[in-house]
DNA sequence: CCCCATGCTACTGTATACAGTATGCAGAGA
DNA sequence: TCTCTGCATACTGTATACAGTAGCATGGGG
């Protein structure tokens, strides 16, 4: 999150175990509401529990996980309030980024249009939200505050959880390549406001899609993965 | 930063070191650039070195330290970048959560009035710097989104060490209370988009002294520790 | 006199051991 | 049969011990 330095020798157990738990945590290998036993997984992973508690402690400060205090850590349930209020946070910054980040050359613009002609044909939930990815972060890539782009990253691990587990049940909901169009055809005229605006919508509706579903998943099982009370049902 | 328990119930050495170092971090006991030395930090702070590392990865998590890897942690220089990086920030954020939080009610806004009132008069640093902070979140303390809320929080934390830094060699630079006054008189004159306006002039005003004095800082002595962290890091 | 190599020192990263606490179960009493 | 109490167990939180590495100083060679 903070270090270019530190990215390039992750050198660390406490690192490459973080961002291990990151990925075991957005593609569900570790379900929302578990509760995580220190033991096993050090066992698991193969390291010891100090370099896993670190990794852990980075992940609850980071939102994935909720720490109780002398009752261990929990992968953060899905909650139809986090998601809208995840969801309404892109909406606000993404758009001042591009205002920043101001219009792109034609080179990156050819970039991003390649981009969303792979989106289009791509069919594997995991590459969509990938690619998806990688069109925004490059719209925006030439913002200089790094702070704001480093918040919108931190955004994008927490939606990641909630738009798989979308694609997953419901085969790709594929709007948002119409939504790129009207933003790089905004940009190919050199419109930077309409662009913002474009931009600002699709990052609104996403939201829709992944709330009716989590709505209706929500009145089937009531409370996904309320931790605690699963945790100590003993589940 | 995630969880009400944990806050209820600071049991952990871990938390309160961690709460205790981001006060020393602010408060320049820790000076920016410093290289931390983990034997000698634990044992001043009469804990072993496994509760303070998981503090210091929160730190650096959280962007007030940095971790070069087979180095160290240190403390974040202050850096004229990051400092209008961060100030170019709120100005997106607040009037945003203003506006998810709608009009106070009379006894907020009374309330607002009187931490306004004691702000005017307040001398200390840390006083005036707290203060301001009571007020801005106790204006948005009914804005629903609280992840937006937490990164507002977050945004605070960054900036506290550059406004102390500030206040503590030129003696408190005070137009806010002005700004703020704006605020309230379209509060209660129950214009909600004008206080939001006003509002981000508020945080857009912020920057201007504390940038003009970095770059005095800056041109006099050329930020201290940067040198050596960034040899090392190869930047 | 300067440069390079080698050994020393100190610090980080990781593992493990220990202590304290919460939970679940079993047994006894009502 | 139900409840309460005490014990055993398992897991977290913390301390400590160990290993590996980077930096530094000192000494020898050019």
């Amino acid at each position: 999150m903070q270090r270019a330095a530190a990215l390039l020798l992750p050198d660390n157990i406490s690192d490459s175990v973080a961002a291990d738990l990151r990925r075991r945590i957005v593609d569900g290998r570790l379900p929302a509401g578990e509760r995580i036993n220190e033991v096993h997984l050090s066992r698991e992973l193969g390291v010891s529990r100090t370099p896993l508690r670190e990794a852990l402690s980075r992940l609850a400060s980071e939102g994935a996980l909720t720490s109780l205090p002398r009752f261990g850590f929990f992968v953060r349930p899905l909650t139809l309030d986090e998601l809208e209020q995840i969801y309404d946070i892109r909406p606000i910054l993404d758009p001042e980024a591009l205002r920043l980040a101001g219009l792109p050359d034609a080179k990156t613009l050819e970039r991003l249009e390649k981009l969303n002609r792979r989106l289009e044909s791509a069919r594997d939930p995991e590459n969509v939200i990938g690619l998806d990815d990688e069109f925004h972060l490059l719209l925006l890539d030439r913002c200089p505050n790094r702070v704001l782009i480093e918040m919108i990253q931190n955004i994008i691990l927490r939606t990641r959880r909630y738009e798989l587990a979308l694609m997953r049940e419901t085969s790709g909901v594929r709007r948002a390549t119409e939504d790129h169009r009207r933003i790089l055809a905004a940009l190919r005229r050199r419109d930077l406001p309409a662009a913002c605006a474009a931009l600002k919508r699709n990052m609104q509706w996403g939201r829709a899609p992944i709330v009716s579903w989590l709505k209706a998943r929500v009145r089937r099982a009531h409370l996904p993965g309320e931790a605690k009370a699963r945790a100590r049902s003993g589940r």
